[in-house]
DNA sequence: CACCTTATTTGACTTAGGTCAATAAGTATT
DNA sequence: AATACTTATTGACCTAAGTCAAATAAGGTG
């Protein structure tokens, strides 16, 4: 809880052996294509790379930062899986979005420099936090990471509004059969198997994500398995019948622009 | 329908006089504050005014560009109001947000060249287009316009995880009260009045974007005025107790984070 | 102005999904 | 390994919201 506060960081860092920062350095780092270095020189991804900060993993239920507090930096996943929630006045959690590896946490936080959202660690995840001054001063000298910049930032924007139709979408089961799509196909952009993987997420959580209540959730996963669209047990995910989950859950941008009339 | 097409931007903009047209540039926009001119010398704003286009207004139903159509720029909306659509594979509209005076349109393009959605004009409207290959070469020589275009795309995302916030709400006052109290605030910060104001939206573009039906979002205004939580009359609306409505609708990011725990 | 079309409201009925409760299957702790 | 604790599933029941249908109101057109 209070582990990523102050020095905590550069200590954290600190434990980190040479030979291991090596093998993270932007580099040699395999999602380079989803992140900040597109379009970069070697010399220039050096010239970010020495700028990122790489904590020891976190672990479950550990925090990069909470709703509220000042805007430092960005933070890309480089393993596991996060979660972004805030508190509403019910005190309840609600789920804003999942961030898996290659995907940027905290764009929201540069135009007013607070975060709006806590995020907090699923599983054992690893992640590199760029200070965001220091960032903004490389993109005066490094104009491909100022483009790319921008468009992580629209492609974010893109995403949020394919969330938005998504949440339009009334059914639960066009709800789940989406969520399930996106998480399928974000694993295959990053060389993940698209048709089996593992739900780092609670029911609950997935629950709080589409709106519903997690009996809906536990139900609808288990309607789709009777209709032979999918294998679940547990956190484990195994689709079966793609072609028919995108029949269900084929409410969102991306699809309908293929089907544009 | 096909009124923006090709050469057609600037025959329409040719008849604008020049005395209007004067009282159009950005030096004398009275949203320059929302929009890409902040931080910005007085020089440098007429820079930027001079890529920007400026067409005579447009009518209810026309399109300022179509879901596939290449992406050419982005749009600021300067009076009136659009919607941001897409539709589905059954064929309908799904309405993906509605955009005021000051907001940009088209941030979600930049990233793939590709708008996502169809956007139409809901009344009579005026948007300045800005040309994004032009904005891109000016952003290099003009620091402030990055940072505020980097601004203005980090609030977008902000937004729409607000929005998220609101949709996975599952009531319908909770939806049609934040729906309500978004625009009462966005109506605010242009200093149009907060309490009272005309939806230029109809009833069934709401309950799409709010993902319900028609009949709910109709029920639910008349409850809300039997609750004498506001006044309504067709597309008038005066809010009576903002309170009331927060304490309902109050499932958003903003204010949670007032009453953050 | 009368007619037509479209948008909105309201009522009656139905259903998807929420709530409550019990059970089962994992996980963590001692 | 036994215990307690958490998470997920399933059933029974109920309510919010969807659907269908009709009435009303508004706007547009010849």
């Amino acid at each position: 809880m209070a582990d990523i506060k102050q020095g905590k960081i550069k200590s954290r860092e600190s434990q980190l052996s040479t030979t291991l920062k090596d093998q993270l350095r932007c580099q040699s780092c395999g999602l380079t294509p989803l992140c900040l270095p597109v379009g970069m020189s070697e010399a220039e991804t050096e010239k970010l790379d020495s700028i990122v900060h790489r904590n020891t993993p976190y672990h479950k239920g550990d925090h990069l930062f909470r709703q509220g507090d000042k805007f430092k930096g960005i933070y890309v996943i480089t393993s596991g899986s996060v979660k972004s929630y805030y508190i509403n006045k019910h005190g309840e959690e609600c789920i804003v979005g999942f961030y898996l590896p290659g995907e940027l946490i905290g764009l929201d936080a540069i135009h007013n420099r607070v975060y709006s959202c806590s995020v907090a660690v699923l599983e054992t995840t690893s992640a590199c936090e760029v200070p965001f001054s220091q960032l903004q001063s490389l993109t005066s000298e490094i104009p491909s990471l100022q483009h790319q910049l921008m468009c992580l930032l629209s492609k974010e924007v893109h995403n949020d509004c394919e969330m938005v139709a998504i949440l339009a979408s009334h059914s639960a089961e066009e709800r789940l059969a989406s969520f399930l799509l996106s998480l399928s196909s974000r694993y295959k952009s990053r060389s993940l198997s698209a048709l089996e993987f593992n739900l780092s997420m609670s029911r609950t959580e997935i629950a709080s994500f589409l709106g519903h209540a997690v009996e809906t959730v536990s139900r609808t996963f288990s309607r789709f398995q009777e209709q032979g669209l999918l294998e679940v047990n547990r956190k484990q995910v195994k689709l079966l019948n793609i072609e028919a989950l995108a029949d269900l859950g084929g409410n969102t941008l991306t699809s309908s622009t293929t089907g544009f009339p």
